[in-house]
DNA sequence: ATCTTTGGAAACCGATCGGTTTTCTTTTCT
DNA sequence: AGAAAAGAAAACCGATCGGTTTCCAAAGAT
């Protein structure tokens, strides 16, 4: 079998660049994103154009694996309130794993700061798509105000990963009832 | 008069970490922040162990005033609910601001990591006495569990903070409604 | 007026930053 | 086997990092 055990340098600093900018922060050194990835700086740059796309780019591989986890099947077939409340299961059973820092998208734009930033563009439009799926569901559960409870949705999951990450509360016991508080209010049955 | 018209060196320094750091994130060199401060580096250090026990002091400087603001005058005789109601009143003023970042404190923990980081230390504190705040008036309020509103309610003042400093959202409109969700929820008239 | 303290300016330290270039080894294709 | 492409290792670049030290001017105290 010629099954790729062995990933390309790409991907493998893709990888570590996801990796240690969620552990360390996106002040990472270049030197020590090749070194884990086991690349050479050379390389790097030829395939990446600077340390600012690398981290775009890392951060636009992850979107597909991290709305994967999050949002429920496309065949799921439950109720739009059960399928909202599917995403903060998601979270709050993330949030039990050891080295849980809260949604790497929200803790790249703290960190960066310049919204100009490729990676926090990246990590804007995973947000925008976050609350566009609220948004649906919203309007199909029936919700008096589907923008409204979008936004509320959103707020809760940002603050509720950004607590957790930086070891201010737990999440078990505290997200759900929230949410259900805010469906109930909103009429979504 | 011999009134202080002009701080002293230590004033300046705390003033320029808490401006600098606010704007462009922990990472700022000493160099530019004395620069700011128009104090020497020299002087600097002899007034500061180092730079993180500068931006500890720094953030532990803006503790008084943050809490001045956000919090209602000790000898307010509105109910807890209003009382509740008016931090969440000046948190959506203050992120109308030119330069609004979201929670000075937050944003220094999450851009440290280090939990054990002195500066995160103060940051810590500060959230655990806002949440204090929550609580007591909950229970003041008669919430049926002032222990769940007041982490739900530092849940939204820290995910409201955050999305209104990334700029994914504004507060307007949304940080109130669901402020108010919650506290007719949890019982608090 | 002299002495002592204060503190700003700036050189300096080793380390690291993002990024480039050279060298040499490994792989790959023919 | 031999030529050619790829890539790892590492030296190197100027700039900046946190932090220290030297030097000298200004301020205060006696």
């Amino acid at each position: 079998m010629t099954t790729e055990v062995k990933q390309s340098p790409r991907e493998r600093l893709l990888e570590a660049a996801a990796t240690l900018t969620y552990r360390d922060g996106v002040g990472i050194g270049v030197e020590a994103l090749c070194k884990a990835a086991g690349v050479s700086k050379r390389s790097m740059y030829q395939l990446f154009e600077s340390k600012d796309e690398l981290l775009a780019a890392s951060l636009e591989r992850r979107t597909s694996a991290y709305v994967a986890t999050l949002l429920p099947a496309a065949d799921d077939d439950r109720s739009p309130r059960e399928r909202i409340l599917h995403v903060f299961e998601q979270v709050e059973s993330e949030s039990g794993a050891p080295e849980f820092y809260g949604c790497p998208f929200l803790a790249a734009q703290i960190e960066l700061k310049d919204q100009s930033h490729p990676a926090s563009r990246v990590a804007h439009g995973v947000k925008e798509n976050l609350t566009a799926f609220f948004r649906a569901e919203a309007e199909q559960g029936g919700a008096s105000d589907p923008g409204l409870l979008a936004r509320q949705l959103s707020l809760v999951f940002d603050g509720g990963s950004a607590r957790a990450g930086i070891g201010a509360d737990q999440l078990t016991g505290l997200i759900a009832p929230t949410v259900i508080t805010l469906l109930d209010a909103a009429g979504v049955r």
